[in-house]
RNA sequence: GUGGCUGUAGCUCAACCGGUUAGAGCGCCAGACUGUGGCUCUGGAGGUCGGGGGUUCGAGUCCCCUCAGCCACCCCA
């Protein structure tokens, strides 16, 4: 051993979370999941991997994350090997494929969850639930994957919360969401609460809006990016999103002009909701976002902390996913929120280590430290009394380095614990120990047994054993 | 995938126009009449100067390549 072996850092867009990051993470996570209760939303966990093909069908093959941002698993290591070592690792994740119908006995080619929704629509159909229930709300909260190159608020494994309304076509539905998401900022304290609002049709509008986007555009087709000239044929409609031909495209006419009666109609509805629950907002006819399945309402909430990666999080209306998942006609929204953009956002003060130093000092000021001197006797001393204050109910601590009295008290007063016993051959002898109470510095000797009861107010009356 | 910036101890940073054993603060460990924290003092551990190659008598300092991080494009949470 002690060869100069490093081992590889955490991969590329990836980050670990230290201790003193989770505080904040917490935070996000139980304010998310409380307030989602509330509007009457339950937990809903499903797989960080599924078949590639769900999303394929969900986002759309066409779409940006499809086509060249999803992390693609080998179902075995088997499956790998047997790719063989030929094979030419053309960079990107795509490497460790598996060549389709090749090992793993024809196992079905499997991706990690680069969004929710396309795994929340199959556990609601594969469970009958729109049979049994029709109507589901649920939320989940977890990490996702996307093959893409990291800067600020963006990784290739992010965390998200998320909420979906299945089985509803009704207005109020977005409502509910954009209500959420309004109460889940001014929790979290994050200020300036804005919506980014716009209705991009339906299946029977936005073709011939696509279509008159296309001829429009024909003419200066050579003056667009390259990337648009794609788009044009592809799905011309996406030629909106695009920041480097906004000049070309300026004039045309916003979607939300063009709407069908039925989608005229919706788009009022949530206008007038958003109106009726005093929530501000902004028309942008750009907004069209990156997933096919999209119909009618898309919003975002954007936050000027954030740079260039500007959306906290977004979602809109799908009403054609759950019959193109071969299930009925039912509508359905869903909205999502970056937590790590979140958490960019919100105020240093509450998720900096300050925060979560102040935090755990707080919670350690009703804790023991049981130190010891450095005989065997003593040492034994202190595992029998930490492990029986932590039965009790209490946080206890003790030395496991070999660390001397000095620096165990040294160690204890750094942490920020509010007491500290003391255990030496005298005490032992005697059956006594020493309580220190460290604000205060006083230090008392008491009967080893009536420990707990001196503790007991720092106890808390729950965790108390039961006589 | 493309572009820009950055890369020296665990952290934040020094090191003049290339010149001797690469420094500081914080943190960590240990001591200050031998069983006791916070202050102070003293000492100590810790660096292949991201990696490789080149130029040079000599490179952390210059050149090339590479890797990583950050930011931006793109896309999105």
């Amino acid at each position: 051993m002690g060869a100069s072996w490093t081992p590889p850092r955490a991969p590329r867009g990836t980050a670990d979370i230290l201790p003193e990051q989770v505080h904040a993470w917490h935070r996000v996570e139980r304010t998310a999941a409380e307030l989602a209760e509330r509007y009457g939303y339950r937990e809903l966990r499903t797989p960080a991997f599924e078949a590639l093909e769900l999303f394929a069908r969900g986002m759309g093959e066409g779409t940006e994350v499809v086509e060249k941002e999803m992390f693609l698993l080998a179902p075995s290591g088997r499956a790998r090997v047997e790719a063989g070592p030929g094979e030419a690792p053309d960079a990107g994740p795509r490497a460790q494929a598996p060549a389709g119908g090749h090992g793993a006995g024809g196992a079905e080619p499997l991706a990690l969850r680069p969004e929710f929704t396309a795994g929340v629509v199959r556990a609601y159909r594969q469970h009958g639930l729109d049979k049994t229930r029709g109507l589901l709300k649920v939320y989940s909260i977890g990490p996702l994957f996307r093959y893409e190159r990291p800067q600020k608020g963006r990784q290739r494994q992010f965390h998200q919360v998320n909420l979906e309304a299945l089985g509803t076509g009704d207005p109020r539905a977005e409502l509910e969401l954009i209500a959420f998401a309004q109460d889940l900022l001014g929790a979290l304290g994050i200020p300036d609460f804005a919506v980014r609002l716009n209705s991009i049709g339906c299946a029977q509008c936005r073709p011939g809006y696509r279509e008159r986007v296309r001829a429009l555009l024909q003419p200066r087709r050579e003056r667009l990016c390259a990337n648009c000239r794609a788009r044009l044929d592809r799905n011309a409609f996406r030629v909106l999103d695009c920041k480097l031909c906004a000049e070309h495209t300026a004039d045309l006419p916003p979607m939300a002009e063009q709407l069908c009666a039925a989608c005229a109609e919706h788009f009022a509805a949530v206008r007038a909701g958003l109106e009726l629950l005093d929530v501000p907002y902004r028309i942008d006819a750009r907004l069209v976002r990156g997933f096919d399945y999209y119909t009618r309402t898309v919003f975002e909430f954007p936050s000027g902390r954030l740079g260039a990666q500007d959306a906290l999080g977004g979602g809109g209306r799908y009403d054609r996913l759950i019959p193109d998942m071969g299930g009925p006609e039912l509508g359905a929204c869903g909205l999502a929120f970056g937590i790590e953009r979140l958490l960019l956002a919100m105020d240093p003060a509450a998720t900096g280590s300050a925060a979560a130093e102040a935090a755990e000092r707080a919670r350690r000021a009703a804790a023991v430290y049981v130190a010891a001197t450095p005989e065997p006797g003593p040492r034994a001393a202190a595992l029998e009394l930490v492990t029986e204050l932590r039965r009790a109910g209490l946080e206890a601590e003790f030395d496991l380095a070999g660390k001397s009295l000095k620096a165990q008290l040294r160690a204890a007063d750094k942490a920020g614990f509010g007491w500290v016993v003391i255990v030496g051959p005298e005490e032992l002898a005697r059956g006594e120990v020493a309580l220190r109470q460290m604000a205060a510095g006083h230090q008392q000797r008491l009967p080893r047994a009536e420990l707990l009861a001196r503790l007991a107010p720092a106890v808390p009356l729950a965790a108390r054993p039961a006589r």
